[in-house]
DNA sequence: TAGTTGGGTTTTTTT
DNA sequence: AACCCAACTA
């Protein structure tokens, strides 16, 4: 039996119609990552293409290892040689190459939102505009909008026609560009736009790559903008073998320039295309499905499918409505406790959904006070806290000097006395002689206006230099924690009385447990790679799956997953519908994406539904009174358990003042709830500069390096340095509060 | 220069 | 409710 029996016959013909455009029209669940990687196989192992030669894309990290995963498992070996990864790394791959052709430094850096809002900061301060009028924000978006529709700053400005307030963005946006090219930087968009950019200004690039990528398979289609659309679309014109594989119903990233025209005129780009619907669902019964067919059916702008299962009716679709949120959540909360302890579900095979991430709070506290083990994707972002950003930026500094951004953020982190009228001075000097900032701190001693300062500076330049130098001998590791020590960082948080100064502290050890890891999977790994990934990653590939916990997450976040049982919380109109859509100048349109959403929800169940909405919930301060969402009301009665009841608890007022007081909240003994909400265990700090129990000539154990010899152990300024010989990994320098060593 | 405080704003979704 | 920023004070 070979691995192409037990598909369907839609299925097998999305697999070995290997030769020009294919578009897969998937419904959810219907099988396609499967279709997608038994495809590859066969090309690999029927059609002896070399593996070298075919690219899958996608749109998350999550989804890529996934996929080389499976094809792994199907194909004996030259899977790793496939180009699986994501438009994002893939664009930052062919410009680490290439950009220079575009008069950019290869060594560039990636911006995040956070970086990008600095930048438009200065931007409005330098066109003196009122950002109290006009907003970053809304900048931003409009620029990052042109771009995603390959709109230059030229193109753009050719496109004003008089318009007051698109002058205005023309302007931005030249000096927006300006401003990231000085820093040699690139923001998210520009990693797409600038791919496009180089191919269609170098051919002989764009060919090379063309001979490579002879087999294109494109992931989650329906979410491609048109800088996307133009990236595969030069890829693939020269052999014509792109497979796209997508679902028109599941198309939710609108608001990030997706372009649903992409799959819904697929066959007009390439009229010769062999198009293959997979309306056969696997994962959900036919009570979920019934659910989902009817809710989506409400949309007008649709490529007609219905999705069917031999999967059995299984159980109807709970709906619940509650007095507000706190109900909510007990309900949910219990409800899946219960099912534990029935034995119906693991804790892990339960997901809470909600519109936004904000709606996660509530539930968190509920799980914390019963004691389930939980776990939240998403919120803010990892490499978006302060600390983390602040400890990226030193290494930011130490890769590349020439990101002012990075080199501003640190300079008086931690406090050096080093204040905003002496970074003016230094500014205004590196302007005048065009140089970057990190470059006029180093001039330090050519600037008059400086004063004392100088001496501040000089001892920060001489710091990045050291580092720098050190760099060569340092694993990346080693480098970070040399980082955190000699700069005082870790010092700083602990002496700090700020609350959370604990959980910062755990961050940054997780921080450097990533750069470990990165380390041990990557060969040759390099500050430069390490600072890419990280840019790079999406909430969702931090999820920790099967961590025997409930999964709680946006409907954003849940597309691509699949659940035993699942929840969607916040039913109400308002909230999901959100008012914005609601309230839009095309409303039609909004809601339609908003469905869209929903559908996405609906269709993660594999088993048992279950919706909740509040008649009341406090939204930013502010008490809101919704009603049940029209989603809801568009479910035939007949695939519900029961009618919108209202529970009512008169308990309820209690214990709501019960869980808002903190220091009535039972925690999990030794624990607390930030490390708690991390989903890690709190390692907590080794105390620094506390003298080892091993000395000179002792055998350690290290949980990276193995077993090795202590050298060394001398006393520096703010902990033991220890040099030991590891058997395999050879000689390393470290510091003992992190090194952890055990005596043997 | 650093820390505090009061006022105003806010994301809905994210690579 | 939470966050960010500008202005004010030590």
């Amino acid at each position: 039996m070979s691995i192409y029996d037990t598909l369907n016959e839609q299925q097998k013909k999305g697999v070995f119609t290997t030769e020009g455009p294919v578009l897969l029209l998937a419904g959810a669940g219907s099988g396609k990552t499967r279709v997608l990687t038994t495809r590859i196989a066969y090309l690999i192992e029927e059609k002896k293409v070399n593996p070298w030669n075919i690219m899958a894309i996608t749109f998350t990290n999550k989804a890529a290892g996934e996929m080389r995963e499976r094809v792994e498992n199907m194909v004996g070996f030259g899977s790793e040689s496939i180009w699986v990864t994501t438009f994002h790394s893939t664009c930052v791959r062919i410009l680490r190459r290439y950009i220079d052709r575009l008069g950019y430094d290869n060594h560039f850096t990636i911006y995040d939102t956070d970086d990008q809002k600095s930048v438009m900061k200065e931007v409005c301060k330098k066109l003196q505009i009122d950002t109290k009028q006009i907003k970053e924000r809304s900048l931003l978006a409009a620029i990052s909008a042109a771009k995603n529709e390959l709109i230059s700053p030229e193109k753009y400005e050719k496109n004003i026609m008089g318009d007051y307030s698109r002058k205005k963005i023309s302007g931005v946006y030249y000096e927006y560009q300006a401003a990231l090219r000085k820093n040699n930087a690139l923001d998210f968009d520009d990693l797409l736009v600038k791919a496009v950019e180089l191919f269609q200004s170098c051919p002989e690039i764009l060919k090379d790559y063309q001979e490579r990528f002879r087999y294109i398979c494109v992931d989650e289609y329906q979410d491609t903008n048109t800088a996307q659309f133009e990236l595969i679309r030069l890829l693939a014109e020269k052999y014509r073998n792109i497979c796209v594989v997508g679902d028109d119903d599941q198309s939710i990233y609108k608001f990030r320039g997706a372009n649903i025209r992409n799959i819904l005129d697929f066959e007009k780009v390439y009229p010769e295309a062999v198009v293959i619907k997979l309306e056969q669902n696997y994962r959900s019964t036919q009570n979920v499905l019934d659910a989902a067919n009817a809710i989506i059916g409400n949309n007008r702008s649709r490529k007609k499918k219905v999705l069917w299962t031999d999967k059995g009716i299984g159980s109807k679709i709970h709906l619940k409505q509650f007095e507000n949120a706190y109900e909510e959540a007990e309900f949910v909360v219990d409800d899946i406790s219960r099912k534990k302890r029935d034995g119906t579900a693991e804790y892990s095979d339960c997901a809470i959904l909600y519109r936004t991430n904000a709606q996660a709070r509530m539930l968190e506290e509920r799980f914390v006070l019963q004691g389930i083990p939980y776990n939240v994707v998403g919120g803010t972002n990892f490499y978006a806290r302060r600390e983390i950003k602040d400890i990226l930026a030193y290494l930011k500094t130490i890769d590349n000097g020439r990101d002012d951004l990075a080199v501003r953020r640190i300079i008086n982190v931690p406090r050096r006395g080093i204040g905003l009228t002496t970074v003016l001075k230094v500014q205004d000097y590196a302007e005048e002689r065009e140089i970057s900032f990190y470059d006029a701190i180093r001039e330090a001693e050519q600037i008059p206006a400086l004063g004392k300062s100088t001496g501040k500076l000089t001892v920060f330049a001489t710091m990045i230099q050291a580092f720098r130098s050190k760099q060569e001998v340092y694993g990346l590791t080693d480098l970070i924690k040399d980082v955190i020590v000699t700069t005082g960082y870790i010092n700083e948080l602990e002496a700090s009385d700020e609350e959370d100064a604990q959980t910062r502290i755990e961050n940054i050890d997780e921080l450097i447990s990533k750069a470990a890891s990165f380390e041990n999977a990557t060969d040759q790994a390099t500050l430069t790679d390490f600072l890419e990934e990280v840019a790079l990653v999406a909430d969702i590939d931090e999820m920790e799956s099967d961590g025997g916990k409930v999964l709680l997450m946006t409907l954003h976040s849940a597309k691509g997953l699949e659940f035993p049982h699942v929840y969607m919380t916040g039913m109400e109109d308002g909230i999901f519908p959100s008012f914005m859509s609601i309230a839009a100048d095309n409303p039609e349109e909004e809601i339609e994406e908003e469905r869209r959403l929903a559908y996405v929800g609906i269709t993660r169940a594999r088993e048992d539904l279950t919706m909740t909405c509040a008649k009341q919930r406090m939204i930013r301060g502010e008490t809101q009174y919704n009603a049940a969402s029209r989603f809801v009301k568009e479910i035939p009665l007949e695939l519900l358990d029961n009618r919108l009841t209202t529970r009512r608890k008169v308990l309820a007022a209690a214990s709501v003042k019960n869980y808002t007081s903190p220091e009535n909240r039972p925690y999990i003994a030794g624990g607390n709830t930030a490390t708690f909400a991390a989903g890690g265990i709190g390692k907590g700090m080794p105390a620094m500069g506390v003298m080892p129990d091993y000395g000179e000539g002792d055998r350690v154990k290290h949980v990276k390096y193995g077993e090795g010899t202590v050298l060394a152990l001398e006393q520096g300024p703010k902990d033991y340095q220890v040099t030991v010989n590891f058997d395999s990994a050879g000689q390393k320098i470290m510091y003992a509060a992190f090194a952890k060593l055990v005596k043997v």
